[in-house]
DNA sequence: ATTCATTTTGATTAAATTTTAAGAATAATA
DNA sequence: TATTATTCTTAAAATTTAATCAAAATGAAT
């Protein structure tokens, strides 16, 4: 279920939009001011951002901005309102940071249309997100979604592979269990944290397979685990 | 530090895809139609270009075969800019061979995202060619939308047979659902991301008539599909 | 207008992955 | 050494995801 806030000081407007997006399933949020919405932002974390441009306070150019220049927002798609239809505004808002925009007058249909095919191409494209890598004799690839060491290629299912490669990413550096579990599972996961001691396990049984290598994920006791630091 | 050339006459997109590139650190230089684009890639040698197929003159996609039959030129990755329509699409996806691949309108965050992949693995992919490739036993026809294995022909339909080449091309690369989906029907297609499962399935179908080839489509669960890798 | 091939949808089944749970093993501490 | 806390191991339950099948919709060709 996506969470969508909606930045606008029209209270009608967000009505409409929040009455389209609610009946195709999304839980919508909603706020009226510039500094509100950053607010917002920070404890909410929705997954898409539809934001007004005219805002009293802080106007939507400059939330778009800050929200691109704070690495825990940046990777959220905003998708930009505005009455004013120039192209100097698109481009604008554009190279603010924006994803998509829609002008208003606007068809709720669109809109909706645009925020399900942002949510679909933002979901999963992989390996835009980050190229190989390699770790002493392990070569980790996840555009290839696959680890390979000493030419030999090993399948690891999609928890196993994210939870790899956070680690493998900062060898030596030990990340708590509750850490791999709000990065890989979400911060609003309520599972027990013994979840990721079975993945862990998984991914040794799968790669101590290759012959004549030391343990590479490591465990500390009391803390969590962290991937071997010289390889 | 990469030198990036952007070939498109609207002024405005260029100025956008300049300045995210730049903030970036990339150097972009800039060109409206596709006589100039040429001359500029002889004087300049950029690292990769950014080809919009609309342009005056020379248009885009003669632009790219140019390139393509330069071997100069032929390793040089190109990303191609395309407001989607239908059969400039079939020929962009099949017979050019793009490197990749984004529909007006992107965020231009995705396409430094695209930028920045491909110039990753800008050493290890050849850059493709028009016209028939093989991948082992197998040999791709895009002229004729057939597949030939050890000399017996069989015929795809036209959507398998995109699918087929997308995954062919990048053998080993896991391509999701939602990729295929907006490289083959558009990035406005509001269809169930299941439709590809079935067209594998027909792909497989017909391949897997050909005696002693190992599974040539592989299931990624939980992220895609990939064309294995050694054959 | 009918036929045929292709594409899409939906329901069902099968399979893989993830999670839970509980006893065994291990390390730390008194 | 005994105690305790923590992690490992295992298996099975629950969930998620994909394969399969069939039928409906679409579209092109006759």
């Amino acid at each position: 279920m996506p969470r969508i806030l909606v930045v606008d000081d029209e209270e009608p407007i967000v009505e409409l939009i929040r009455f389209n997006l609610e009946r195709e399933g999304f839980e919508v949020i909603a706020t009226g001011d510039g500094d509100a919405a950053l607010k917002k932002v920070a404890s909410e974390q929705p997954d898409l951002i539809i934001l007004d441009l005219m805002l009293p306070g802080q106007d939507g150019l400059s939330v778009c901005r800050i929200l691109r220049n704070d690495p825990n927002t940046r990777g959220i798609p905003v998708i930009i309102l505005s009455a004013r239809s120039e192209e100097i505004d698109r481009v604008l808002g554009l190279e603010m940071g924006a994803d998509d925009y829609v002008t208003k007058p606007f068809s709720p249909r669109e809109l909706v249309a645009r925020v399900k095919a942002r949510l679909r191409r933002e979901a999963k494209t992989p390996g835009s997100l980050s190229g190989q890598f390699s770790r002493g004799p392990i070569i980790i690839d996840p555009e290839r979604f696959s680890v390979t060491i000493k030419g030999v290629k090993y399948d690891l299912t999609p928890k196993e592979f994210e939870l790899l490669c956070i680690l493998a990413r900062e060898p030596g550096r030990v990340f708590s269990r509750e850490y791999l579990l709000e990065r890989i599972w979400g911060y609003d996961y309520m599972g027990d944290s013994r979840t990721v001691d079975v993945h862990i396990r998984h991914i040794r049984q799968k790669l101590e397979q290759a012959p004549e290598l030391p343990q590479l994920v490591e465990t500390v006791r009391g803390v969590g685990y962290r991937f071997r630091e010289n390889l």
